[in-house]
DNA sequence: ACGCCTTCAGTGACATTGTCACCCAACATG
DNA sequence: CATGTTGGGTGACAATGTCACTGAAGGCGT
């Protein structure tokens, strides 16, 4: 179905064709559909992923039935709260929702503690994954602390738009985004079409002044 | 001065006799006075830190004058947040600031990348220090994101308390735990101190009432 | 003891954000 | 066209953050 996936990530492309060989033959092939749950509080992997094709959104659930989305994981990258979600006993309510179909590489702990000890690359792919997601962290930390709302979903929307000009997300979403309420979104969403940055339809929001939205966002 | 610091830590503490008489010989002991910044984004140590002594707060500081306690490192613990900043090319700004004289054993990237590969018992301690963190951090998030202050207010003072009934902190110490304004701390001490829950003078606070305290603070 | 200075805490007015209880509009479907 | 579901708008209020002050408490030098 897919060949050979060691091609496709840092921390394995570098490795030794032999080592390559063999993690194809120890490592799982998964698909999941869009919305699938990847991993969560009841739901924790015993290997650790690599994401081959498709995006994850790492998202914290509150009890209060607010969301906030903490990163998100592309193709190329490896989950590493997975294997934090494996060693931690404290409660936590993290879960990896998949943002497309994905294809992903599931590989054994044993191979994975096999290949940390033994191969300075993977090892070092592994420790830059589990330092960015800590990064991830201190920004969400930061934007959630210290950033003003609107600044925040000014950035959200260019994030979410990127090269294109319309985001199709509905209030509700964008406010599971950031953490905070539909109404908020509401009410900042107004502000900007007021001021004709955007433009509003059902579920779509179309970005007519980039540039001012980055000046907003910049803000921060 | 310090005898046989390996037998302090989870995970040196388990090695061959041989390899603790490595790391001894490779470890330089450090010293550092209450109130010293141990790492910073100006401050990247090049060595990865075990405490054996004292404690270290990790605090990132927002650019409009707020701060807020991601976690403590305590002593026995690592410092695995050095180690993200060392890889991290990405802007932060979170420190580590000793919160008291702190003893500290640096292992140079060099040993400390030799002994992940060559021992089981150390690299597990590694990953389990870092998944540590990361579970802090998603406990930060969702605290700051969908915590209420006087919830978090009164498990913070249960917490620096500890087994005592006093908390030796100033209104504005106790934002900048909580990533808040003084005006806010004032106010809610103020509401527990009309409750009689603490009593109140200049720089510190009696907790009156710890088990409505709790109660509070398992609002969460 | 006395005044002086610095730090800490209290206060009211206001802005921003979150919550609640609604309403109405847009779309899908039979 | 009738109806149900979902997305979005609104006003009132609560909680939190900001600002510009005030005064109180304690340290210190004389």
């Amino acid at each position: 179905m897919i060949g050979d996936w060691t091609e496709r990530f840092q921390g394995t492309a570098q490795l030794p064709r032999a080592v390559r060989d063999r993690l194809l033959k120890v490592a799982r092939i998964t698909h999941m559909a869009e919305g699938t749950q990847v991993f969560g509080p009841l739901n924790v992997p015993d290997s650790l992923f690599f994401l081959y094709e498709g995006r994850i959104r790492v998202v914290q659930r509150s009890d209060v039935g607010r969301d906030i989305v903490l990163y998100r994981v592309d193709a190329g990258e490896s989950c590493v709260l997975t294997t934090a979600c494996m060693l931690a006993e404290e409660a936590y309510n993290a879960e990896g929702i998949a943002e497309t179909d994905i294809t992903a590489i599931a590989l054994p702990k044993a191979a994975f503690d096999r290949l940390v000890a033994e191969e300075d690359a993977f090892r070092a792919f592994v420790f830059a994954a589990y330092s960015r997601r800590l990064i991830d962290l201190l920004r969400v930390v930061d934007d959630v602390a210290f950033g003003q709302m609107d600044v925040r979903l000014a950035a959200r929307l260019l994030a979410l738009a990127g090269d294109f000009k319309e985001v199709s997300a509905t209030h509700q979403h964008l406010a599971s985004e950031l953490g905070t309420a539909r109404e908020v979104v509401s009410r900042i969403l107004q502000d900007f079409q007021k001021r004709e940055l955007i433009a509003q339809s059902r579920g779509r929001i179309a970005l007519l002044d980039k540039p001012a939205l980055r000046d907003i966002a910049a803000a921060d």
